[in-house]
DNA sequence: TTAACATATGAACAGTTATTCATATGTTCG
DNA sequence: CGAACATATGAATAACTGTTCATATGTTAA
């Protein structure tokens, strides 16, 4: 039987492990990056991020939301779940009116902090 | 033939006009707001947030990420490929080996704005 | 030049997710 | 109560995305 590998492939031999083992251990806990990536993941979507903007003016309806984006109300019901599962949002009825605000003064802040990082 | 509608749905008849209108003159270009859901999505995988993380402390080469955090290093390169077309991180090249980089200081205070608000 | 290494890339696949449609829930008013 | 309205939700679909596999590119050293 010939052995005829193809080329074998970089399996960590490069590693500086002096670094990787310095790295190691300043890196936070798997469990915090994991909800950090959630966090953000919330911010990229762009009817999620429309959304967050319509509300940094004012509290608006479900139907408000609807009209200004020009998206279903399903769409925007669906998202606003999601947005207030991530506590980003807060609602508060009134009859049948449902409006939604910013749960939060500091997402301000990093709404802020994406565009600044985009007008570079 | 019988006209039988289901129920009729919400067709923008509870719109509050006036703050709506107020709302869209003040909510950025679909654009910028497309562009920043855009640049908050890198930030939402667990494996590029991980790199991210990683790169805080050192350069590293790609091999060195692949064993730090487990991965293979054809996924670490296509990630690496992601951050660089979204300026988070730089290469550098010294022989065979490239080396990876934040490309930018605020990227710091993003991930720390998130981290800030998951304490809460 | 050739072998070995480090990284990059294209295609395929699997898992995820946003939207839509249909319908349910909850509220007010007559 | 029942009709009308505002919102919510489950299921299905379509589009997107991350990983893997196979392979290509680029670099060094013998």
């Amino acid at each position: 039987m010939e052995e005829k590998k193809p080329i074998e492939k970089c399996e960590f031999l490069c590693v500086h492990e002096d670094t990787v083992r310095a790295v190691t251990e300043k890196m936070p806990d798997e469990e915090t990056l994991y909800d950090l990536a959630e966090f953000f993941k919330v911010f990229g979507d762009s009817t999620r991020i429309r959304i967050l903007y319509a509300l940094h003016e004012n509290e608006l309806c479900v139907c408000d939301i609807a009209n200004l984006l020009g998206l279903t109300q399903t769409a925007v019901s669906h998202q606003l779940r999601v947005l207030k599962s991530s506590k980003l949002v807060k609602a508060r009825r009134n009859g049948k009116t449902v409006f939604y605000s910013l749960d939060d003064d500091h997402i301000h802040s990093i709404l802020n902090m994406g565009i600044s990082h985009l007008g570079e």
